[in-house]
RNA sequence: UCCUCGGUAGCUCAAUCGGCAGAGCGGGUGGCUGUUAACCACUAGGUUGUAGGUUCGAGUCCUACCCGAGGAGCCA
């Protein structure tokens, strides 16, 4: 008999299928018994009746607990009464494994309960249609800059010394030497893109930030292009495009699991070029209007992103900002030195900032200078200054928070639903 | 790191002024021909986070600690 898998069932209408996966749950009736199975890809609801009170499928049924994992065999039927539209007529049941008392029962649990089962908590149905979105949402990055001609270059996630010397990071053995967890692959990406263009990094980088908060986790995922000869405004239409792009093929691909989160699509479909585009220094009055207490030289904190999408139903370029805040390779503006050419996109609805990045500094000396501004160790990057002596050319780049993207998209509560296994402030279980 | 709140059955929570520690779900037993977090009946299940203190009496009040949640700063 055919292994089938319950996303595909609709093609096996009037078959005999077999189908492996886990109980979610059950109902009895007397002479009818209801089983609802998930397989991974989906559920479906299966039945068993009989007249006979003792009939070998009810002894099985009644064995079954939740999340037994178990192979059914039977014929899919059309049935509006089933959810999903199709049930199987069970007409054979193997039990591979009965289920211990499972501790997620299908009833409200609270947030550290489900934390602390993880592992178990990414059976439920919300927790699948977020990582659905996810895996998808990381093929679309993939797909957009595969598709634009950029390569794809892994940098080190073991690495001598800080990126931007700024962040706290973790600290290891690497034989007798220290080492550092990657908090960027930003000044590798250089490297590479010196080499091959246009290239782009996608890995895990970890920060040893005590940050607490919803938008935060210490582990986590970015996507991070780098272009040679690209300035702050090719990097800016760059950033925007990627998140059409994505957004688009969620909306596409993944209704099924929007749906399921129960997210409203209406803020994804008004995401379109051009985005709203401001100097830091044009958008500080209205921020201010709004009652923000921000004064120029100041960085954003979590009230001006607030009022940010509260101004505007869709995603923001901010651009321009003062050179103090932000990390010592950044390109002035030579109009006005004191500000930098960043740029920093900001999701509507409260999600914060998703990307930031902007043109560097390809002079020689003037990168001498800030490494020496910034106490950093000269040569630690020595490698870094080697760039700027050897063709070097103006380029740009930026980074984009895989987590943030993705919660902002499922519009989720908090960070830590938005990958696997989230690593936070003091936990690291399981 | 700082501020705020919380910790009672496997889970989610209740317990009046300091006066016998309870309910729903989950588990077990039985019932029901179409259930949709099914339902109905019965049943088992407790070192009230830890240590100390006040009191005739503490889940409740006080002190310290542990753990967790929400927020801030920093950042993607």
């Amino acid at each position: 008999m055919k292994w089938a898998y319950i996303e595909d069932i609709a093609d096996f209408k009037d078959q005999e299928v077999e189908l492996r996966g886990w109980v979610y749950n059950k109902r009895s009736g007397g002479k009818i018994r209801f089983l609802l199975i998930r397989d991974g890809t989906g559920m479906i609801q299966g039945t068993i009746y009989s007249e006979d009170k003792d009939h070998p499928l009810f002894q099985a049924f009644d064995q079954l607990t939740q999340e037994s994992s178990l192979i059914v065999r039977g014929v899919v039927k059309e049935d509006k009464r089933a959810p999903g539209g199709f049930e199987l007529g069970i007409t054979d049941m193997e039990i591979i494994q009965t289920a211990q008392e499972y501790p997620i029962t299908p009833k409200e649990h609270g947030i550290p309960f489900l934390m602390e089962h993880r592992h178990l908590w990414l059976r439920s149905q919300k927790q699948r249609a977020i990582l659905q979105i996810r895996a998808e949402l990381t093929k679309a990055i993939r797909d957009f800059f595969d598709n634009r001609g950029f390569r794809n270059l892994d940098t080190p996630i073991l690495t001598p010394s800080a990126c931007e010397g700024t962040t706290t990071l973790f600290e290891t053995e690497y034989f007798d030497q220290k080492a550092y967890l990657s908090q960027s692959g930003q000044l590798y990406n250089e490297a590479t893109a010196m080499a091959f263009g246009k290239v782009y990094c996608f890995g895990p980088t970890f920060r040893a930030e005590k940050s607490k908060t919803r938008k935060h986790l210490i582990e986590f995922w970015m996507v991070e292009p780098e272009v040679a000869f690209a300035n702050l405004q090719d990097i800016t239409d760059l950033a925007e495009d990627l998140i059409v792009s994505i957004v688009a093929r969620i909306l596409e691909t993944r209704k099924t699991e929007l749906d399921i989160l129960e997210r409203e699509t209406s803020p994804l479909e008004r995401v379109k070029k051009p985005f709203h585009r401001m100097k830091y220094g044009e958008i500080l009055p209205d921020l201010k209007k709004k009652g923000s207490k921000i004064d120029w030289g100041d960085d954003f904190g979590a009230p001006e992103e607030t009022i940010l999408s509260e101004i505007y139903d869709s995603p923001v370029c901010i651009t321009h900002f003062p050179a103090k805040i932000k990390a010592f390779y950044m390109q002035p503006d030579e109009e006005n030195p004191d500000e930098v050419l960043g740029v920093d996109v900001f999701a509507s609805e409260g999600y914060g900032e998703l990307i930031g990045g902007g043109q560097r500094i390809h002079d020689l000396g003037l990168l001498e200078k800030r490494v020496k501004e910034h106490k950093l160790p000269r040569d630690a990057y020595e490698w870094y200054l080697d760039l700027r002596k050897y063709g070097s050319v103006p380029h740009s780049g930026f980074g984009l928070g895989l987590e943030r993207t993705l919660s902002w998209i499922c519009k989720i509560k908090h960070i830590r639903e938005a990958i696997p296994f989230p690593r936070l402030l003091y936990k690291i279980y399981p």
